[in-house]
DNA sequence: CCTTGTTTTGAACGTATGTCCAATATACAC
DNA sequence: GTGTATATTGGACATACGTTCAAAACAAGG
């Protein structure tokens, strides 16, 4: 996916030119999903990034282009890793709902806590777009590809349940974990303890969710 | 709650200009709940309530304040139909935890649905509202009153348990719950049926919660 | 009808926004 | 070095924003 489409170079970007276009990204990653689309301007992100307003088009061409290319950025790697793991899980034998449900939801989990604080960024942009009805098709381009593998996954598995059990599984499945990844901090409210550990975190989310898989599968 | 706090008035508001109100905090739940805060303008809410630029502000105040009257006019009677629905449960006899869950999801759920179209707007900025970070003392003074009461009676229910597992419970529970509400259509989408009826999106949806509940409970 | 308080209008304020463009600076091929 | 394509700067553009205010229209009590 490049950053500005129809970009016609006859010299490849220097070093420099890509580390600036980096910086904006990442900046732009961070404000994104601190703040929403509207809620962040070109120049936060110019600032954010140390760089001059005009850079910010120039590297990422206009605001919603920039916004589209941001939220695919990381979006292959995480199918892939997805993917990945499902199929080394079917590699080493017969797949059980638990290992499909903990092959996708552990790669954006344990990105989010160990991935760095841009991946920890990312995995709150994945939550706004997942939620706006206005990125829906943006939603539908990056996630549902591998989504539907997961479905298609659960359907093999339990042939004899309707497809649309498997779909509501992996959207209940998915919103759990969205809120997990920016929540967090209000199970600890509401349980009234400070920071539960996070493979506690990880741990209640994945009882929870396996248990209604099979409840509406099995 | 006042629409402007301190409004000291000689005389009662006429039923015009209360109708007028009604109008502008109409336009601002749905155009809130659409676009979010910083997607709706003051000028937005104006055109939507066919009304004056200047008279938004005069009935709700600044932006701000808008918001948090738009977010907070509803809560009350959300979260009283939620305690209600748990105190004549309880009435009936002893509880089970479907039945504390059945009593959190159902009012919004059907309010959503049967309850016309400002409650179903309402619905989505009470998803909006949940997701971001921004607005969490606003949640927080809004919802977790009544969440409190919820998980207090599921550690009631399963004394043996930490609050931590209930907390998590009712977290998730509300995650999948406002994912019914603004996403249902991605369920039929990643199912490939047309609009599966409302009472079987219900029922799977507190299938999976019940079932998760029990796992984390039981 | 006239007074008084409220609701509505019209319009302006300063500021922030996205985008664009001429200019300068930088990097690299020859 | 010289030339050329890219990267960066500075600054402008029109538009949109939230908010404010004086004046006008309105409602109601005397």
């Amino acid at each position: 996916m490049p950053l500005k489409p129809n970009e016609t170079r006859l010299r490849a970007p220097s070093a420099r030119s890509l580390e600036t276009r980096t910086r904006i990204v990442d900046a732009a990653e961070r404000l994104f999903a601190a703040r929403g689309y509207d809620g962040t301007s070109m120049r936060d992100i110019a600032t954010e990034a140390d760089v001059h307003v005009g850079l910010v088009s120039h590297h990422g061409g206009n605001k919603i282009a920039l916004f589209h290319y941001t939220v695919g950025r990381r979006a292959g790697e995480l199918s892939q890793r997805r993917v990945d793991a499902l199929e080394q899980m079917k590699a080493k034998g017969d797949l059980t709902v638990a290992d499909v449900l903990r092959c996708f939801v552990d790669p954006l989990l344990t990105l989010s806590q160990e991935g760095g604080p841009q991946w920890r960024a990312y995995a709150r942009l994945v939550a706004y777009v997942s939620a706006d009805d206005r990125w829906r098709t943006l939603a539908e381009v990056c996630f549902d590809p591998a989504a539907q593998k997961f479905v298609d996954e659960l359907v093999a598995l339990k042939p004899d349940r309707s497809r649309a059990l498997a779909a509501a599984t992996l959207v209940y499945t998915v919103s759990a974990l969205l809120a997990q990844i920016t929540s967090s901090w209000r199970i600890d409210a509401l349980a009234g303890e400070r920071s539960i550990r996070f493979q506690q975190h990880r741990k209640m989310l994945l009882d929870f969710c396996v248990a209604g898989a099979e409840r509406l599968l099995d």
